[in-house]
DNA sequence: CCAGTTTATGAATCTTCCA
DNA sequence: CTGGAAGATTCATAAACTG
């Protein structure tokens, strides 16, 4: 068979649409025809590479990511893998075709880069934010409470997907920006095995990709996540009329998968409404009045009528009378009650006058007007 | 000169502490001492097409980013002066030392994966995510609203310095997260120059290095900024105690970053001082307990709820249902857990109340107070 | 049935000292 | 260097449970 008749035979193949295709992602996808794809999603193996078991402070056990799709021995192996993958859904790709990419610390530098040098042209790298995060039980680093997306057109030239003004309406009408606040996926989303337990460690919430997808295709794209798991690239495909292919390698996954897809049905065309983002006042600890040189370290705050007085640190906590503490632990310290709103309690000295803190937390407000708050 | 003499030469060269260096920060740092700076914060130029000052090999201009061959070389060159500075700057890190670099999409991949190359070890990536972000005009992509840092150890062995409990008193007392809301630096603290322009295109918010100082280094520590620009490292450090070296090339900038320098005042040794990790207090044995009188031997204690009980021995040990062993020791046997911190596990009864035997720790340690402890 | 309390758990590169 | 012991450490959410 020559080449073009080759080329020919694999081009009038119908792509598989909406179904879940069993096998390894790069020689799945090397079978698929050239340029036949709108969008591709893919959340890869991080590499996290855990040692030991993690305890929480009440001694209970973390379920860690610790299957054998996520083992590597080392960097050149995640590197190797990377750009296989990547070559393979590069080549499938339409022209205009672009790319999503999600990721953490451990992988993501590698997958950028190697993004680059294939020639993919990054237009955002979007940080999903996460509202409840687990937190650093040992107190040895700071809570990694996102997770990385990079987002590319398959080559500079690319006439990508951008529905600007779908995204501007999801966001109050106020442009998208490129981090996005939304809640991991658990509750009744989160689909369980016949143990009762999660039928995959890192399943992605609905309404990460309800926002990737509503921004970059339109009805009727072809849409392919190579790294399948549990579907949700596929349903919320299926609920917003765009076609996907799922190419998974383990059977229980796909299993999982396909019952949760049988089950979506497609949102009318009418009524892809999204729940509405309730805008609550922002916290603002302390610390940030400080950090934003507002009041300075060793400045002296006041309690109404000078009774009592503090002195600022520089980690935002308060030093009087030998209390250390926040803002409300030694306002209700001095005063011998049970609690005290420090914000109210608070004054410093300006120009003679005693001005609350407060003003300091309403300034601060101030300039996040127009923030993106967060859903739900 | 032989090698050992050359060594001997650099070691005993005095740090050139608090200083401005004029000129290129690769040769520069390679003439300082191996392993004698504490932190490096470093801000690299981002922009792969727009700068011709790189080191490049070819020295050549590239015209169009279209060509593949081009683009490979514009990341080639890119990547080659990352692997310059970074091993430079892992020379003179301390070997507990740690390295903080920011920068976007354009380029942070390639750094965070030559960081890992090198064998630095990364603890967080950190979202500096901007309340006031130029938006995007013409629409055509998100809201560019956060630059990343990445926060990493010389070494996967090294004790990093990460002050916990200063991070968290400036969040309020909630662990910090890894995604930090700060404005953008503008307004009185945006630096201009004799035309009344911005003195420097990226000048970075002083809250940004007060967060990461305060966080990751302790006073007097050492603290160097290879791409000093206008100096915020410096400010930063000087207003909290710690000492700083900068680099720059560009003679404009040095000039403006003195002058800022020159007005700036150190904070109050006092507000300096952050909230202490309790590791960091003196070590106090069980058996101080009862030598001292506090409890005696035979008295019983009690977890929380009175669920288990065990009796005091004369040697500080404790022996509850069978099991013989320190406080933390018996603790965990009888909870059936990997550990237990016996400090806050047991009480002990007084007039009908339970009292953690915490309290009496901490009553040792007050008595201590005067004595010499470690330091810091 | 409602309100308040307790328990379970999530992509995690999660200790330090001394003998 | 290794091994053993001390001992420090959690936030948001939902489901289950209690009164």
């Amino acid at each position: 068979m020559t080449k073009i008749e080759d080329q020919r035979a694999t081009a009038a193949r119908p792509l598989p649409l909406n179904r879940i295709l069993a096998g390894d992602c790069i020689q799945i996808m090397n079978s698929l025809p050239p340029e036949s794809v709108d969008l591709i999603f893919a959340d890869p193996p991080y590499n996290l590479q855990l040692r030991g078991d993690l305890h929480r402070p009440d001694n209970s056990r973390v379920d860690a990511v610790d299957d054998d799709w996520d083992q590597f021995s080392g960097f050149a192996a995640y590197d190797s893998f990377t750009r296989d993958w990547l070559a393979a859904a590069r080549r499938i790709l339409k022209p205009h075709g672009a790319i999503w990419v999600i990721g953490s610390y451990h992988n993501i530098f590698r997958v950028g880069a190697e993004l680059q040098n294939q020639g993919f042209w990054i237009m955002n790298d979007v940080i999903w934010r996460k509202s409840n995060p687990m937190p650093n039980f040992r107190g040895k680093r700071l809570t990694n409470a996102h997770e990385t997306m990079i987002w590319a057109s398959r080559s500079e030239a690319s006439r990508y997907t951008f529905n600007y003004e779908a995204l501007k309406s999801l966001n109050e009408g106020i442009q998208m920006r490129s981090d996005w606040v939304l809640p991991i996926c658990n509750g009744g989303e989160r689909l369980k095995d016949a143990n009762g337990d999660k039928a995959h460690p890192t399943q992605k919430p609905e309404a990460l990709l309800h926002r990737v997808l509503v921004g970059t295709t339109n009805p009727g794209d072809v849409v392919l996540d190579p790294f399948f798991g549990t579907g949700t690239t596929g349903a919320v495909a299926k609920m917003l009329g765009r076609d996907f292919i799922g190419i998974e390698r383990e059977a229980a996954y796909r299993e999982v998968a396909q019952k949760r897809l049988d089950r979506i049905r497609r949102f009318d065309a009418d009524a892809i409404a999204t729940t509405r983002a309730k805008r609550a006042e922002p916290r603002v600890p302390f610390g940030q009045v400080i950090e934003r040189g507002m009041l300075r370290p060793g400045e002296q705050l006041y309690s109404i009528g000078s009774r009592h007085k503090a002195k600022v640190r520089a980690d935002g906590s308060l030093i009087g009378n030998d209390v250390k503490g926040s803002i409300h632990q030694v306002g209700a310290a001095l005063e011998g009650a049970p609690s005290c709103n420090g914000w109210t309690y608070w004054h410093f000295r300006r120009e003679g006058k005693m001005i609350p803190i407060d003003i300091l937390r309403q300034q601060i407000r101030a300039e996040m007007q127009g923030e993106v708050t967060r859903p739900n």
